[in-house]
DNA sequence: CCGTCATCGTTTCACTCCCAAACTATATAA
DNA sequence: TTATATAGTTTGGGAGTGAAACGATGACGG
């Protein structure tokens, strides 16, 4: 087998393996790319989950993204800070909160996408088009085999 | 596309963001095989690396591993508590030891290496063995073409 | 209307994990 | 011998996580 550049586990045969190492570095590869629009890959997922629902409550927010509601409140705290969000209640349920992302966070989000899309073509490119599009079935039919990693439901 | 069991993110159709959740899972799975053994799968991946190795040191166990060398200390520390791993001095060395496996450990691994083996087949119920395949040597191709993630070498 | 219970957001605490820096013992080289 | 490098260790700080408790609000049955 091949093994290139520091690969030399024994465990390097097995599949779960490779699929934690290869989760280890497009970890690494994201927090890269969200460097630049000065926010974290976690901020992007709440701002991006955000802004995909109708009235997000921080609740909900946790149980989309499988992040325990505690560290929403933090979460939330920074995006405020940074200006990226705003709390308002839901008038509707005045326990809640609709997080909204301010027009800032839009053009982030924007700006971020993109390179998102730049990025992953760069992560695959050892891999042909039709290459990348089998690995992005695969995974998203394993992924759905699986009950959830994550609780807050 | 699909999405069955909470998987509706906005990130759920980038390649990436699979792969993440995908090593996530495999995590959590691998912890999981390991737990009857008493072992953590970091305990399980330093014993197998030492057992595949002539002499080696906790410095090139770290390396080999992509684990910090001070961890690396804790980390014999506890193998040795639990007897299954002794710490030798290298007589061609004395700063070196060389951390042999015990018997006990030998045991242990032996037995894992079949708890992995059956939990690859389960994880991987949801693809077909030509599936698994492909997606075996997809991981490897894109592994060995980035540099690692880890430093310590 | 009122009392009870559930839920949302929050705070706090304990715990683990990781990295950087300093320290020791030993080895290597001038 | 002296100086420098390396292996292992210890320590301290910072980040992340989960459990528990609390105040505010809502839902519901009497």
């Amino acid at each position: 087998m091949e093994n290139a550049a520091g690969w030399d586990t024994p465990m390097w045969h097995t599949t779960g393996f490779r699929l934690i190492k290869l989760g280890e570095l497009a970890q690494a590869a994201t927090a890269a790319v969200f460097a630049p629009q000065q926010i974290t890959s976690r901020q992007f997922h709440v701002l991006s989950a955000a802004a995909s629902m109708p009235t997000p409550s921080q609740k909900e927010l946790s149980r989309v993204l499988g992040v325990d509601p505690n560290v929403m409140v933090g979460l939330i705290d920074d995006l405020e800070e940074q200006g990226l969000a705003r709390r308002e209640r839901n008038p509707r349920d005045r326990r809640r909160y609709i997080v909204t992302p301010t027009e800032k966070a839009e053009r982030i989000l924007e700006e971020a996408r993109r390179s998102v899309a730049r990025a992953e073509e760069e992560f695959f490119a050892a891999l042909s088009e039709q290459e990348v599009a089998v690995l992005h079935e695969l995974s998203g039919r394993l992924l759905t085999s699986h009950p959830r990693v994550t609780k807050y439901e």
